[in-house]
DNA sequence: CTTGACTCTATCCGTTTTAGATATATCATG
DNA sequence: CATGATATATCTAAAACGGATAGAGTCAAG
């Protein structure tokens, strides 16, 4: 059988991502981070049209924590209320899945000539 | 104020869509179909990691028939069940603004390297 | 100092979105 | 005419999400 990249099956398993696992994991990628920092820069990663309250976003680090895709590290910053995460290799590996599935959309939807070529400016 | 793309505001704050009615407006968007047409392809288009139940489908359908992204257009098939879905302009101009939304994701992803440059094979 | 704005984590509660099961009827094929 | 795919639809429950609220720690300005 082929496969155009190898993924294990349990991680397509997990694909879509939700949209708020999706950013709090990317915007772990490149560096650890604690909860509202995280909440910020996802909304400035979106270019502001995600914000997650913190509802969604501390039950979302509860959950990705649970399923072993972040994990909370023992560093210290400054300010001793935060608790930093950071991705693990599971984690960052289902990332990477999902950018690779939605630039195959993309991609597909280039070939159906339904999203203009260029689509920039 | 600078405006990278021509996207009215209330466009914007639909994004990002739900999967369920992206992929709906996806599937539509090289020709009208009827719901369970819709199904088929949004399994095929996914690849097969996307594949929406009856429930999920039809209640899309109504919502974004509500929204008034999607309407029922008044051609027969030959099986007189079938009720033939088409976007609407503003379903159109929602689907790409969200497709512009995620190829921006990506090339920002690109750009801070957490996403691997070609990704491909 | 202290006051007020911001930081930081957290949960409550409701709404939206999604999924499986089920129902019902029509169509196509052998 | 029976069997399986087609086709729409709803019920119920779970998952995902968001606003409001809470409480405590930090920090800068006056």
């Amino acid at each position: 059988m082929i496969r155009k990249y190898p993924f294990d099956d349990d991680l397509l398993e997990n694909l879509p991502l939700p949209t708020a696992s999706f950013f709090v994991l990317f915007a772990l990628a490149d560096a650890d981070k604690h909860g509202y920092r995280i909440m910020q820069d996802i909304r400035e990663l979106s270019g502001g049209t995600v914000s997650l309250g913190p509802a969604t976003l501390y039950t979302t680090i509860r959950k990705l924590s649970d399923q072993g895709l972040i994990s909370e590290t023992s560093e210290s910053s400054g300010d001793e209320r935060r608790r930093i995460y950071a991705l693990t290799s599971g984690g960052r590996r289902l990332l990477g899945a999902e950018f690779h599935r939605q630039q195959q959309l993309l991609d597909l939807a280039r070939r159906m000539k339904v999203l203009k070529i260029g689509e920039q400016k």
